[in-house]
DNA sequence: GATTCGTGGCC
DNA sequence: TGGCCAAGAAT
């Protein structure tokens, strides 16, 4: 037992309601978690995923950066994808933008392709052509941030450095008992103080690995929101959330908000099998995708399809709704064609604009809301 | 420090 | 159905 069961109520850690500094476990409590939880990885974790047994810095980069707030079941399909693609950092510093946001269209958080462009680019002009080995180097690299930096470096380097996402803080707030919502500072900085003082002492490579992985297989596998199996856990005789049940209480819950509601018209322009699509701009939402034009109100949706040349009606088609993380846009879509002796030629406004065959709708980055869309319309225009 | 960034799965 | 959030980073 790495805990007393006396101490362990009082020694909470991490920071408590009335603010004070973390309180960190004992260095006996330190030294047995990261020894059970490596047994426990090495016995029950996680071993064959896709960017698993390698320790090739792109690949594992690659996977970290697609895998930031997006769950490894998602993730596959699109990580096999972009390796075929993209084998290894030079192709992918080489590709044009706009094939990078094709390849990632569907996945989300579009600043993670811009970035791991950039990335790219700057590991091929800045560090010839490999990706730097520590902590420190490869947060300074876009898209890398402080866990994504260890997460690289303590897989593909034998770092000895501590990531905190998702996983790690539900993990340590239950095991540990910490109080408020971890996506306040305060809070997260007492995390990442915990995480660091949990480490393994062995600096061993696979032991590194194992740890790192642990801390993603426990929260991903057992110690999830839902139904944690706490029976299955092998910190279940010292975790403070199983001891007073308190597993659906840690960690805090976000605070809520009233997510705004926002509505948008936007124009299917056909030419034949073809629609019009234009590309938006580099930041904001779908920032660098292919989309269809839009328009504020309905008014103006039918001033641009007249502008791009159509001259018949701008007819209804079925209404639908997104859902983002902070609001919910309601897409009204209207059809009109192209008139006849036009051509595939538009009076370009401000953005860059491209006639798609449907059937060439992959090439381009296009969100996926819009996708699903134009996929539902390609069997009545063809 | 609070906001802004997608999408899909789960209950 | 709708709330919640996942291998977070940038601003």
């Amino acid at each position: 037992m790495y805990v007393s069961s006396s101490s362990r109520r009082a020694s909470s850690a991490g920071a408590d309601a009335s603010g004070t500094a973390a309180v960190l476990p004992a260095p006996a409590v330190r030294a047995g978690f990261a020894a059970r939880l490596i047994a426990w990885q090495r016995q029950h974790g996680r071993h064959d995923l896709p960017w698993q047994n390698t320790r090739d810095p792109y690949r594992i980069w690659l996977s970290e950066i697609m895998l930031q707030q997006t769950q490894v079941s998602t993730v596959i399909p699109y990580y096999a994808r972009f390796l075929a693609r993209f084998p290894d950092v030079a192709a992918l510093a080489a590709a044009p933008l706009d094939d990078v946001m094709a390849l990632w269209a569907g996945l989300g958080y579009y600043s993670r392709a811009r970035n791991l462009h950039r990335c790219a680019q700057a590991v091929v002009e800045q560090h010839g052509g490999a990706f730097p080995a520590s902590v420190d180097a490869l947060a300074e690299l876009p898209g890398i941030g402080r866990s994504t930096a260890a997460a690289i470096a303590s897989f593909a380097f034998g770092a000895r450095a501590t990531i905190l996402d998702g996983n790690v803080k539900r993990v340590l707030a239950r095991v540990f008992g910490v109080e408020g919502f971890p996506g306040e500072k305060r809070i997260e900085n007492a995390m990442w103080t915990l995480a660091e003082s949990l480490l393994p002492s062995s600096t061993n490579d696979a032991d590194v690995s194992a740890y790192t992985q642990g801390l993603m297989d426990l929260g991903a596998t057992l110690c999830v929101r839902g139904k944690p199996e706490c029976g299955r856990c092998p910190f279940a005789a010292d975790c403070v959330a199983n001891a007073t049940g308190r597993q659906r209480e840690l960690p805090a819950a976000r605070p809520k908000k009233a997510v705004p509601r926002r509505r948008t018209w936007m124009l299917v322009l056909c030419d034949g099998d073809a629609v019009m699509l234009e590309k938006r701009p580099p930041s904001g939402i779908w920032g660098g995708l292919w989309s269809l034009p839009e328009a504020a109100d309905e008014t103006a949706l039918a001033e641009r399809a007249h502008a791009f040349g159509a001259n018949g009606a701008v007819s209804p088609l079925a209404p639908l709704t997104h859902t983002f993380t902070h609001f919910k846009l309601d897409i009204e879509p209207r059809i009109a064609e192209l008139g006849r002796g036009v051509g595939a030629t538009v009076a370009a406004g401000d953005a860059e604009t491209a006639w798609v065959p449907l059937r060439d709708i992959d090439a381009y980055g296009v969100p996926a809301p819009v996708r699903k869309l134009l996929d539902g319309l390609q069997g009545s225009l063809l």
